[in-house]
RNA sequence: GGCGCGAUGGCAGAGUGGUUAUGCAGCGGACUGCAAAUCCGUGUACGCCGGUUCGAUUCCGACUCGCGCCUCCA
């Protein structure tokens, strides 16, 4: 059983898709006029997961996380580059793929970009006019939302409450305060698309409504984001999705990541305090990036500090170690599962603990006992617990997924260039051929002189292996 | 101003009405030619004040502090 906190509902519950034949899950993907930051990789990692458990829950699921490639961010960014909206969204997709593919986030089944579903708003929109929840105001449409007596249910807020924080943005064609946008009309320098209300391009709610709708259906199971998209943003997209679709809910249940945060701050491009993903994956092994999103409860603002990143480093390298070990004794592709399948004694606790909304480090500290007993020699049930939890961990986390070798030699560190192995290899044998003749001296001077390099080696009963120093 | 979230050992971070996760770091030991890796041992933490209870870090209330949303935002 899967149990999920809902926004909404402010509490756990547990999870009954609309249509157990096929779960659909939507989350707020990307607005790519830049590189996206840590913090926006949260949710991409953390719903992979997600994704991950429902697929192993259920016979089919079907994921759709949308890019948004208008908007107004995207058109000032293009025109200060002097290239067209369609350029630079192209090249950031590029930029995003390659990093989702490094952290090991799997392409969702569906990725829907805004631009190609420009006619589906238009159709939504004039849905929401012939239903009188929308009307039009100086070439813009407008969302009317005291049309909509349950506006607010999602986020629960007031009104009267909303209104005391003046800071509503109350533009003079404006009906009600709240009215928010549609459709609205382009100038000069901005892409724009015809439509019954003039040249114009859509509002930012309004993809996602349309967009999920075309790929899901409506209402659809599970909604996902950050958790600052609760208000404004899924707020009127279910005022958009529920008033042209006549349902009560857009999705059943919402789910709201919290923020990574920089100095007791939400970081985030507009305080420029952000760091960037692809400035973390030049310098950190990916796995490293992933295990530190997944080592914190997916809804706890979570801070961030370049320590968390080594910390996690080392904490795989414990992993990999019993990987490497586990790998010797069991390999985890060929070894079937002794206990009776589709029991509970066979759902490992990696499994149970991502069942319990996501609790991913609950998750980890499983792992970790599971490699301990690995480290320490033990067989029988044990053992067997704790191939399934490895296996579970590459399939439903999706880490220790390397092999330990590749994890322990790949030159993506802080510390080393890239260096040559076959320089490595004859440092070894030499030290080996110095060892032998007792030459102690010789050979710590040659593990010194790798160690200088970047190398660290190991004299195990195999033979002697090499690190890469972090 | 309104609404909401949080406060756990050096750092990070789960969890629980009573037996006190997990990781990283530290300290002592074993192993090793010396290391590295690994193993063993080691730290009685839950913001403050009341209340409920035989017993509260865990439930309730007040307080303090921090953060977030109400505007673009993962």
């Amino acid at each position: 059983m899967l149990t999920l906190y809902n926004t909404q509902s402010k509490r756990k519950s547990a999870f009954h898709p609309l249509d157990a034949r096929n779960v659909r899950v939507y989350v707020c993907g990307p607005t790519v006029y830049d590189d996206i930051h840590i913090g926006n990789a949260r949710p991409m990692v953390v719903f992979d997961v997600l994704v991950r458990v429902l697929r192993r829950l259920y016979p089919r699921v079907t994921y759709a996380r949308n890019i948004t490639d208008i908007d107004d961010k995207i058109i000032a960014r293009a025109n200060k580059n002097n290239e067209s909206t369609a350029e630079l969204s192209q090249r950031m997709v590029v930029r995003f793929h390659e990093q989702m593919d490094a952290l090991g986030v799997l392409p969702p089944d569906k990725e829907p970009l805004a631009t190609h579903h420009i006619d589906a708003m238009i159709a939504l929109i004039a849905t929401l006019l012939e239903k009188k929840h929308a009307y039009v105001a100086e070439g813009h449409v407008l969302f009317h939302v005291p049309s909509m007596p349950s506006y607010g249910a999602l986020s629960q807020r007031k009104r009267e409450a909303m209104l005391a924080g003046a800071r509503v943005d109350v533009a003079p064609y404006k009906k009600d305060p709240f009215d928010f946008v549609l459709w609205k009309p382009s100038h000069k320098d901005m892409p724009a698309w015809p439509s019954p209300w003039g040249k114009g391009r859509p509002g930012w709610h309004i993809e996602c409504s349309a967009m999920s709708n075309a790929c899901l259906g409506t209402p659809f199971d599970i909604h996902g984001g950050g958790i600052d998209l609760l208000f404004p943003h899924h707020e009127n997209e279910v005022a958009q999705s529920c008033c042209a679709f006549n349902c009560t809910n857009m999705a059943q249940v919402w789910l709201h990541n919290g923020y990574i945060v920089m100095n007791d701050e939400k970081m985030s491009k507009s305080l420029g305090n952000d760091v960037r993903l692809c400035h973390l994956l030049a310098t950190y092994p990916p796995q490293t990036l992933r295990y530190f999103l997944l080592s914190a409860h997916y809804r706890q603002p979570t801070p961030w500090q370049e320590k968390a990143l080594k910390d996690a480093t080392r904490a795989l390298d414990t992993l990999y170690e019993a990987q490497a070990r586990l790998a010797a004794v069991a390999p985890l592709k060929d070894t079937p599962d002794s206990d009776t399948p589709d029991s509970d004694a066979s759902i490992s606790d990696i499994q149970h603990a991502l069942a319990d909304d996501l609790n991913t480090p609950l998750a980890l500290a499983h792992l970790h006992r599971h490699a301990k007993t690995i480290t320490k020699n033990v067989t029988g049930a044990p053992l067997r617990a704790a191939v399934r939890a490895f296996r579970d961990a590459q399939d439903l986390l999706g880490l220790v997924t390397l092999s330990a070798e590749d994890w322990f030699q790949s030159n993506t560190s802080t510390t080393t260039e890239s260096i040559d192995e076959t320089f490595i290899r004859s440092m070894i044998t030499q030290r080996e051929e110095a060892r032998r003749a007792k030459d102690f001296q010789k050979a710590d001077e040659l593990r010194d002189t790798l160690y200088q390099q970047g190398i660290i080696l190991e004299d195990t009963p195999q033979g002697v292996q090499w690190k890469r120093r972090r």
